[in-house]
DNA sequence: TATAAATTCTACTCTTGAGTCAAATTTATT
DNA sequence: AATAAATTTGACTCAAGAGTAGAATTTATA
């Protein structure tokens, strides 16, 4: 009678994680656009067509809610860095890539960059900044190591770093994904700008 | 008995609008560190060793400090737009100056660019969206000048727009004016970054 | 079909924080 | 000093919205 796998859509546990799932990215794209404190529960809610306790099945808090949107974000940044750079790529290229996949991330999969850390209290605060703090660091890493090689211009790497990255932040304020501009285009354009602005000489 | 001129610190309007202005300013600094919906009226009262209750006598509402906050930094941006290019001086030498002032206010002046839009409702929401997209647009245009004197590489203005612009919003992120960071130092750095990255050629 | 488990609902409670008001205090004017 | 105007306060009210309890309903299992 335990017929149904462990990862099949009619396990049970599978089904409630799905639907958590439904639940956080629905109301992270909410607070991207109108912002945190300005979607009550009640509106989550009504958006997947249930009632404010029903959330509370699937998540214990709102600020909960806002912690794991943090989260998933971080969690496909921390994806694309786990790729490495290609042989013999120096590192100007290997962060334009990189960068490339950051903006098709927050442009074509709905996903997206949350800047309202302060709402978060304790260990979830300490939690996203660290991560934040943790991608931040690899990103500066890349630079150094241009800056080695050779490929990227001197110059305090944090800055050279939030610079392009205040590029991304920017995104969720203007960034209509039913609007004209198209994901991949911006990516085209941004990595032109990131590439030439810290480029040690014209290529 | 009317000694007192109209803009003596003596006069009573003065001060007023002065104490309003300070209220106002110290409130801004909290938003930009906390955010809007963290920061409370008791804490902003607090900050100045007033009461809650005194600051209604400056403001009408706490969405009015928002919008006024807002305005500030809109009108000191205004006026650093009001600089016109010197002679012969093409567009992207031109813009280059602009946003170095940008980085200048928002690093050494206490004026910062708050983000928090949607928190304002009707007609001051309104206004404030207005007041961003009129200098977005200016700004826009002297990247659109640039690339009609072959300054300023092709490509759609606004990207371009919106990548060095996303370098000033995230300032608020991590600029920390107690910090290691010079603000002149940063303008330089971005001002570089902000070149190479639109340049139609090297220079 | 009966029973159990999972899911969702209605109808609350409770806290936080914005905003108000009349009284008290301070500052200026005669 | 007496009066008036400006400023500040303590002690409220009120609304919004997060979160809860327990009942009702739906879905799965025997």
């Amino acid at each position: 009678m335990k017929a149904i796998s462990s990862n099949s859509p009619f396990n049970r546990d599978v089904q409630f994680a799905a639907k958590k799932q439904a639940v956080i990215l629905s109301a992270a794209s909410a607070f991207r656009r109108k912002g945190y404190h300005n979607t009550s529960m009640v509106e989550i809610a009504r958006r997947l067509d249930l009632t404010k306790a029903a959330l509370y099945y699937y998540v214990k808090s709102k600020e909960e809610i806002l912690f794991e949107s943090h989260l998933i974000t971080y969690e496909a940044m921390d994806d694309i860095l786990k790729l490495k750079p290609a042989q013999n790529q120096n590192s100007l290229n290997y962060l334009e890539v990189i960068f490339r996949q950051f903006v098709n991330l927050l442009t074509q999969s709905g996903v997206s960059l949350l800047t309202d850390v302060n709402s978060l209290k304790g260990e979830w605060r300490d939690e996203v900044l660290a991560r934040r703090n943790k991608i931040e660091k690899r990103v500066t890493r890349i630079v150094k190591d241009g800056q080695a090689d050779g490929s990227i211009r001197a110059g305090d790497p944090r800055l050279h770093v939030f610079f392009f990255m205040g590029a991304l932040n920017w995104l969720n304020a203007w960034f209509d994904p039913e609007g004209r501009l198209e994901g991949q285009n911006i990516a085209d354009h941004f990595a032109h700008q990131l590439r030439h602005g810290i480029a040690e000489k014209e290529i």
